[in-house]
DNA sequence: GCCCGCTCTAAGCGCCCGCTCAGAATCCGG
DNA sequence: CCGGATTCTGAGCGGGCGCTTAGAGCGGGC
């Protein structure tokens, strides 16, 4: 397995919204993630996140236009963080099959740590606007890439056995974004084990050699 | 009939609601999956589902005591079309391998071809009230055991090697459920493709000897 | 041929939604 | 200590929501 931890570029674990400024407007951001989480885009309301904020309900127009520039923002840097977390481990060293477990491990974890963000990141992309939707598509595809050439090199390298690299991809990646929508922090397993877990699954699933 | 194709117990695979009645209160409950699916519970509105069923939105309240009671009969005849899907498969003939192989085949063909049906029922739980909730996370369990059965067999008779059986069998359900969020009509894939897929990932995940 | 019961519609009730705006509070450079 | 910009609140707008109600249309039993 990886050591303790790598590091992952693009923020810090423990703040991952220090990127949004000022504090009330990230007080805003944070209730707003907590709040899609739990109840969805839809059956959320702007009153519902202003009060998790302590705030009153218009001072949300101050720092976001509307309640779908809150998602927007939410996804946007969520992706980023995803991307930055996959490309990380597949632009590192090792063999494809050290890469693709440290890519799992590490994107597993992610969604099950920061379970709330992932699960609007992750299930909430048909609320956004036509724009905001646009720009997060290319940032998807961008993600599916980086996992897509750690199996493609596994493959030419001998290392993995699959007869359709697209479908093995497609379903490695299904396996990790559905962890946010089961992940319970009083559940069976930690983070950590989760991603080891599946770390060990996904490289027998694309026929490692062990 | 179907030659090729196993019966599934529990409904005609090409009349999926044919046991709503009457007809009216059928065309209600098949707009209701198609907008659920599209723009998710809560962003539906009833003058909509009417719409689509032709019918005035005080139709709606003839058939149905409220928006929820539609959610509620969706999820609970999609999720016993489900378990009858697993339970099928695995209580059928053969070895665990092919028991597995049958059951992830299966039940991903069903979520691939009626992903609208199954995008409401396995992520529209949360909007459901509580006394509907109690009664589908029994069903749930159930559709869960199936699966976890066949893993411990294959286990048990050696044919699969695994270190955590409950955690295999959570990230297999997890797999097959996923399809449902990602699968399009216009996709690379046919459902049968994807079943096929799918099940020989399964196998190797599983390390089942081949 | 009449009437009962079922199915449907037109109209609309009360409520809460996203969002606005006028003005109060607060902060800060000079 | 002042004055303008910034950040916030209380009140409330227009509108769409889930759902109800009064009554029209109509098919089947006697």
């Amino acid at each position: 397995m990886s050591t303790a931890e790598e590091t992952t570029a693009g923020g810090d674990e423990r703040q991952p919204w220090a990127e949004v400024t000022p504090e009330a407007a990230r007080r805003l951001l944070v209730a707003a993630v907590d709040a899609f989480a739990e109840r969805g885009y839809h059956a959320t309301t702007t009153r519902d996140i202003a009060g998790r904020a302590g705030m009153s309900p218009a001072a949300l127009y101050i720092h976001y236009k509307t309640k779908e520039e809150l998602l927007a923002r939410i996804s946007r840097i969520g992706h980023e963080k995803a991307l930055a977390i996959l490309r990380d481990a597949a632009d590192g060293e090792g063999t494809a099959a050290e890469r693709l477990a440290g890519a799992v491990s590490s994107f597993v974890r992610w969604h099950a740590a920061q379970h709330t963000t992932a699960r609007v990141v992750q299930y909430e992309l048909e609320a956004l606007g036509e724009d905001s939707r646009a720009e997060i598509v290319a940032l998807r595809k961008e993600v599916d890439a980086q996992v897509r050439r750690v199996v493609r090199e596994g493959v030419e390298a001998g290392e993995f056995e699959v007869p359709d690299a697209q479908g093995a991809t497609l379903a490695i990646m299904s396996l990790c974004i559905d962890v946010a929508r089961w992940f319970r922090v009083d559940g069976r397993w930690t983070p950590d084990e989760v991603g080891a877990l599946y770390a060990d699954l996904v490289l027998n699933m694309v026929g490692a050699k062990r």
